[in-house]
RNA sequence: GGUCGCGUGGCCGAGCGGCUAGGCAGAGCUCUGCAAAAGCUCGUACAGCGGUUCGAAUCCGCUCGCGACCUCCA
């Protein structure tokens, strides 16, 4: 395309032309969920927002390996190195193998992520088969100073830190607001400052998620994993690091420090975090209590929601807002999503059976022409605009009224030139179907529909027009359906 | 309190100095057995108050509202 793509990076405040390290390959890591109970529409949205991007990247022609965890320990219930394991609460709670926790929620992600039709990542790792790494990791940072052992539990100091390189750039914190306003925690925390964190914790009597280590039987910090993951498939520097907003600060910006202190280098060019969805204007969390789950609104069993929304059309919902704003989840919003998406959907249908006859004369339409031109340029502008897809999906519906006025004949194919033709048909295909990744969405009741067809069967057979009692019944043969005249009624079974 | 962001027509939601965003809802027309779809047309929105500018929704300042992060969350 003529112009390149630009994200806005959060390290430095700015939209900037997205360069890969070692083209045309690009890494790209996304903070994967916390598998302790489902994931709701919040987390949905982070995950389809790196899934445009995934898929745009791909369509733009780089090889990308994209990496997105699943945090299976370490995740603490409150505070940040002195809590229960979210895993290991819950599976005390329901006298439960961790490991089965971990499967029943991985299994769930797994299930809506492809109901949303977000493609898989290239790697999934886990945090606990990367136990050994995270411990060679802990290891180096004790050897380079950045890190103490204290009864058996390792912290990585922010203050040696700060010595050498700059703690808080990402988010914007003041380190030393940071370090001079340490609180007391009634003296039996074992950190130097309060905003140290955990590597590795001593396992406490009810802990149930335990490894042996070279300072404890314990596990490890949450922050760990993503460096050592991201490292080991993507190296010490990679492009792309994406996730929410709410793990801005603390998360990613121990990330940094970890990787740095331990590699020499800032780990991640660019940075990007998706912003939060919200119900009635506020965020939507699980701590809040406000979340509300996929299968809740694909049923419609939610007391917020008034009726069920389909995947594609929470999917569409999303994409018509930027990655970067807040958006409002309400029934108004899905409501006019659903019609939308449908009605985009009926573009997509008409789109591919338009046909171009090369051999038609047909003076040229050079305004439709220009007209369809610049839209095609108007949706790569908005990709190429840190992933603008409002912008993407105004243009293919403007490009739909084109595609409308072909069909209904108000406009000859041949009035615009082939390549114009063709760019058109394969632009709307193309970014509907591959970058957004809006598919359509068959009426699942087929029965209905056979039951119509029985009725013309039916009413065929009493008026004898056997050649039409013939005809349906040898078309649904080839669906892989037999009809069934029964005694007093008409029955219809798989052909076997 | 600190840091950051937001307030756009009935609703959702782009835009970020001049050029039609788009969708949903609504009105009119064309088409039509009825209906739907589709096409065309319409409403002239940018929280408020100042300022900068030939020109501001877009830049600056203030005011009012809302939100996020600051020991959990995508």
């Amino acid at each position: 395309m003529q112009q390149k793509l630009r994200l806005y990076n959060t390290l430095s405040r700015e939209k900037v032309v997205f360069e890969p390290i070692n083209p045309p390959f690009v890494g790209m890591y996304v903070c994967g969920p916390t598998v302790y109970n489902n994931v709701h529409l919040g987390n949905v949205r982070t995950f389809t927002s790196f899934d445009i991007l995934f898929r745009y990247l791909k369509h733009l022609g780089y090889k990308v390996r994209y990496v997105r965890n699943i945090t299976d320990v370490g995740h603490l219930v409150n505070d940040a190195d002195d809590g229960e394991d979210k895993i290991g609460k819950i599976a005390k709670l329901e006298n439960l193998e961790p490991m089965e926790i971990v499967q029943r929620y991985t299994t769930d992600f797994h299930d809506v992520m492809a109901r949303i039709n977000n493609l898989p990542p290239s790697i999934e790792p886990t945090a606990t088969g990367h136990l050994l790494e995270q411990i060679s990791m802990i290891k180096e940072l004790l050897v380079k100073g950045m890190a103490y052992e204290v009864n058996g539990s390792v912290y990585f100091s922010i203050r040696k830190y700060n010595d050498k390189y700059t703690y808080g750039e990402l988010s914007g914190r003041n380190i030393d607001e940071l370090l001079g306003g340490s609180r007391d925690l009634d003296g039996q925390d074992e950190k130097q400052e309060s905003i140290d964190f955990a590597l590795w914790k001593k396992a406490t009597g009810g802990h149930i998620m335990r490894w042996d280590s070279p300072w404890s039987v314990g596990f490890p910090g949450w922050h760990l994993e993503c460096s050592v993951m991201s490292h080991k498939y993507l190296g010490k520097t990679f492009d792309i690091h994406g996730g929410g907003l709410d793990l801005k600060f603390p998360h990613h910006e121990c990330e940094i420090a970890q990787g740095t202190a331990a590699h020499g280098e800032h780990p991640v060019k660019y940075w990007l975090h998706a912003n939060m969805l919200t119900v009635n204007g506020q965020k939507m969390s699980k701590s809040l209590g406000n979340s509300i789950l996929p299968d809740q609104l694909f049923t419609g069993n939610h007391e917020l929601l008034d009726q069920s929304y389909s995947p594609m059309t929470l999917r569409f919902a999303m994409l018509q807002a930027h990655y970067r704003s807040t958006m409002d989840i309400s029934n108004d919003a899905l409501k006019a999503a659903a019609k939308a998406y449908r009605k985009l959907m009926n573009g997509l249908r008409i789109a591919k059976s338009l046909e171009y006859d090369e051999s038609a004369t047909v003076d040229k339409n050079d305004k439709a022409i220009s007209q369809i031109n610049s839209i095609v340029d108007s949706i790569y502008r908005g990709l190429n605009d840190d992933l603008n897809t409002a912008v993407a999906i105004a243009g293919l519906f403007n490009m739909q009224k084109k595609l409308n006025s072909i069909h209904l004949g108000q406009l000859q194919p041949e009035a615009l030139d082939k390549d114009t033709f063709d760019r058109m048909i394969s632009t709307f295909a193309t970014i509907s179907h591959d970058v957004l990744g809006l598919v359509e969405e068959k009426p699942q009741n087929l029965e209905n529909a056979i039951d119509i067809v029985l009725e013309d069967y039916k009413a065929a057979k009493q008026a004898k027009d056997y050649e039409k009692v013939d005809v349906i019944r040898a078309k649904l043969k080839e669906m892989g359906l037999s009809v069934k005249d029964m005694k007093d009624r008409i029955e219809w079974a798989y052909e076997e």
